[in-house]
DNA sequence: AAGCTGACTATGG
DNA sequence: GCCATAGCCAGCT
């Protein structure tokens, strides 16, 4: 299912800047409902991918930056998050529904 | 080859 | 809202 991987990667580079979004939205977005740890296991394996994907824009359903430990530095996540102007406390977002973008609903979906 | 792991989520208490 | 369990399935050992 290596095309699944490209999917997340397609969808991921759509997210908007200072927009993030959940790994459950993008598994169900992609009709792989159930499985949102694949799309945190293609996170771990977009260093193989050939374009940039903006891994820090997809967090965890509560908004908590679960996967900021498996960048460069762990608080490279976080440091990207803000440069956006999304406000992080520790590691959870703050607002964190106000920047919320499901890619669902977002690319035309609804 | 068989089992374990994990950047998750939904559900029940 | 928090804790425990269970389903999920591709990749790794």
């Amino acid at each position: 299912m290596g095309d699944f991987f490209s999917k997340v990667y397609e969808v991921v580079k759509q997210i908007p800047p200072g927009r993030v979004t959940s790994y459950g939205a993008i598994a169900k977005y992609l009709g792989t409902a159930g499985s949102a740890r694949m799309v945190g296991w293609a996170m771990n394996a977009s260093h193989s991918h050939n374009r940039f994907v903006p891994a820090h824009r997809v967090v965890n359903r509560s908004g908590l930056l679960t996967g900021k430990n498996h960048f460069d530095a762990p608080n490279a996540m976080k440091e990207l998050l803000e440069n956006e102007g999304i406000k992080v406390k520790g590691d959870q977002i703050v607002n964190f529904k106000n920047h919320f973008w499901d890619p669902a609903k977002e690319l035309g979906m609804d």
